[in-house]
DNA sequence: AATGAATGAGGCTTCATTCAT
DNA sequence: GATGAATGAAGCCTCATTCAT
């Protein structure tokens, strides 16, 4: 693996452990095996290595769900919408600190939606992506001709997103269980809206 | 007002325009009208100093929706659930910027952290005043037998989180009337569930 | 005395100690007995402090021939213009190298300039004074009518900056009684213009 | 043209643009056009190079002067003396922010030194020069008697070089006619000590 | 209690130089 | 000879904290 991958991913580990503010760039350099030096021949600045491993970060998040497409139709939407929100809770899980230290630093806060503005990007394209699954399914008739494809998104995501928050932000542990106990209770009542 | 009071507005207002990593103790002061050595008469630390604001701006979050437990069995469960989820859009929006700015210190959410412990307070009590309130409403059989309180809870406050969190996130303004509406469309499917 | 001047001195001692580009504010602070940070609690950046001391190096340059304006008239004019190229040569002789360094810092030269423009300062205004002077003594009729001040100025500042130069550039110690030579013979063919 | 050379030239190219200070061997490499390594394949250190480029432009300065020595008893003295000025005046100003520069520098001021001292050259032969050329006129009877070369060689150049310090240091733009007329100017009293 | 100059640790970044390819 | 990534020393500057007034 090359260099730039490597600091890449050091920057990675150390901003997860150590928080934005405390991450410095000696400490990355240790991390990743190289001099200080050696940063600034790959990444501009040290905002610049940052924003390379916040959009990978946000990426990730969509990558689980950008496969949802493809469900519409298959198994059954109970199943489908299960793995979503198991996953959802999965990648806000371990991308919250992360993305939410960006408030801490309003100068990059701003470049990552400049980027986004530009390649019409974000978080909120999550809650797109589960939307057109939604409309696909109601489109079959898989789920009833009153729902709102938007709003159960939001219901879905939102409590997943939120319940990520606060189990970082109150430090537990959490396992495969729980999140999948949560996933249900949630659908539970979604479903009976959906009917 | 003491100067206490005033130094930890003045935080508050300095904290929230610059971000908590680019907060420094001269800005504070020039905010607060008075000397950087003030601030070491009154708070222990520039950490101390910031987690009374933050203590504040939980606070805020929680006020809105003690109230809860009082209105039950009046008005309507529907108008009831529409200000709530109003308030948190309001409330979770206000503060957003600085609650997740703790992740980028992990000394100040352990700090935190440990005083909710010792008071049972967090975040999550938010989400267990919209369950003590519906669970009254269940008792008093305006809600269905069958509903499940937490679940509907977190969807509620989930969805508005969410929506808070990307708002900020994305910079967008957003008008009183956004907020209704974006209230009742969540609110929709959940009431298909309680009937 | 304050420490500003304390440090605006040390600057100067080791710029021309060290030259400008090799003056770092390590060394500043130590010749001036303080921190490093102490140096930003007076002047905004090492720049800044570079252009106090050089300003003030300019200002002694003007120092001496300012004097010019009441000596018209009195003694005789070979008296006066051997102390002006006395003068002349120490003054320029002591602020040469700083003087100098400054063509190899473009940002500083371009900030001085500014200054001089809005000022109305500068280094020709040292050739404007003589010149001043002459113009008077012409009108006193002590020099010959057809004489050309500003020629002259020109010819003795001028033969005695480049000497300056040429002594600090080759590193040659000059004694009283060579600087007083060098006046002597160039204003000896200058008097002789000046019948 | 050989490597050797075309590093030297781009050397000379940034300096002049850049200064001394802010001249980095990266940006050599780029105006070159080879890689970073190619220089030390060529010139043993940066401050190795900037003696070549430096030394080149002190011959440059003496190039104009040296053709001096045939001109005695050509043309007419004045019409010599002309040439000679605007020479010193276009030569000394074009190269005089980098000779200044080395002010900036004690350690390569140092070495400069001791190759003039080694092989008998430095700017003060620009002076010999001019010197020289009027002592063969004075033998062959085109001056005066009584003149002393070396004092007006040393008015003369002086003066154009003070000029040309000066021009740089303010940044003004010069045309040849404010040149031809500055170099007249000192030469008319000079001429009135010659006759 | 209020001040604000002084501190010094530590952060980010630059840059001449080396060396394996 | 040519390359250019890697180096690490060193530079400038910021900032929370202290302390004498």
């Amino acid at each position: 693996m090359d260099l730039k991958s490597k600091i890449a991913e050091a920057a990675e580990r150390v901003l997860l452990a150590n928080g934005l503010a405390k991450t410095t760039t000696k400490e990355i350099a240790r991390a990743a095996g190289c001099s200080e030096g050696s940063l600034y021949n790959h990444f501009k600045s040290k905002e610049d290595l940052f924003l390379h491993v916040l959009r990978g970060q946000l990426k990730n998040l969509m990558g689980a769900l950008s496969k949802l497409q493809g469900l519409a139709g298959q198994e059954t939407v109970r199943a489908n919408l299960e793995r979503v929100a198991f996953a959802a809770l999965e990648d806000f899980g371990a991308s919250m600190p992360l993305i939410c230290s960006v408030f801490s630093e309003p100068g990059i806060l701003l470049r990552l939606r400049e980027g986004f503005a530009q390649r019409n990007e974000g978080p909120h394209r999550a809650n797109e992506a589960v939307e057109a699954y939604l409309e696909r399914e109601k489109q079959l008739g898989r789920i009833g001709e009153g729902t709102d494809p938007r709003a159960i998104a939001d219901l879905l995501l939102g409590s997943c997103f939120q319940h990520a928050f606060q189990t970082n932000f109150l430090g537990r542990e959490e396992s495969e269980e729980d999140r999948d106990r949560f996933a249900k209770r949630v659908l539970d009542p979604l479903f009976a809206a959906l009917a």
